[in-house]
DNA sequence: CGTCGATTGACTGCATACATATTATATGTA
DNA sequence: TACATATAATATGTATGCAGTCAATCGACG
């Protein structure tokens, strides 16, 4: 570490960590920390919400399942290329709508997903560790409400 | 999937949005999309905590700045080169180890930092706006625990 | 003084995330 | 039918974030 000297004295003193949109950042590395170890890297949180996503509603057409999980339309392309390489995921042109891919989860990809799954729970439960049982609802509804008035 | 195996949780319990790794994720991306709104693109969030960093503490190398905030290593130096191709900041060799690049902030560089404070207040009080004056509070302390866990 | 382990920074590759443009296809309307 | 508009998917460019590799360099040790 450097010695830091003073050379500039600010105005206005900012405390980044004061900052909401820079802790959220930092959450949501150790979030994503958290799943690579406990899901390993065949499967990233992306995806992983992806196949969920598809296996709980298929038939749906990429924008949609977009919209539904909060992915950029120009993402979920991309995504959706490398769970079919797995041979996790399949796309089929629409009969009704041709310029649609319907997107449907493979038996392969199930069994994937259900490998996932209890890995996936450990990565929420390992998050919310240093909360208390208390803590986690209120942290869990207030994350919700944010969500509420900012997507609704 | 054929398999007689009972996989009871697979069928209901995949409840994305009740997954904090989830939620974190959208809320970050909010987060993001209030910053654009509200600073523009001449700056990213990611490039105005970096001036911050830089301002306050000069004399650092890539590496102490990039631990300071949470960044990767990998990602500062490329960070560091848009700031730069903007005059913003400064990068010199360091005596004491010629590895090392001190990188500084230059007058444009406090100049548009200073511009983009009142912005960023903005942002972060938009950001909290949906939680009343305890909630944010509570929101606050709870981010803080949660970071201080899995950081410290 | 020379060697070795650790650190730093540069670089590559992969995976999001978003804006924008383009192409193909649908659909509403004149 | 012809045209304008809307939508789905794709392609492109920029910006992060992390893993891994590499060379240069530093500090410590013998």
């Amino acid at each position: 570490m450097s010695s830091a000297r003073p050379d500039v004295e600010l105005s206005v003193a900012l405390d980044m960590d004061a900052m909401p949109g820079h802790y959220i950042r930092r959450l949501q590395q150790v979030a994503v920390r958290l799943f690579s170890e406990e899901v390993g890297s065949e499967l990233t949180p992306v995806q992983f919400a992806a196949l969920v996503a598809i296996a709980q509603r298929s038939g749906l057409g990429q924008a949609d399942l977009a919209a539904q999980i909060g992915y950029d339309r120009a993402t979920i392309g991309g995504v959706i290329d490398r769970l079919e390489a797995k041979g996790w995921v399949s796309r089929t042109p629409s009969r009704e709508d041709r310029r649609q891919n319907i997107v449907a989860i493979t038996p392969a990809g199930e069994q994937a997903m259900a490998q996932a799954t209890a890995a996936v729970q450990r990565v929420q439960t390992r998050f919310l560790s240093p909360l208390d049982s208390d803590e986690q609802q209120v942290f869990e509804r207030l994350c919700r409400k944010l969500l509420g008035y900012h997507l609704g």
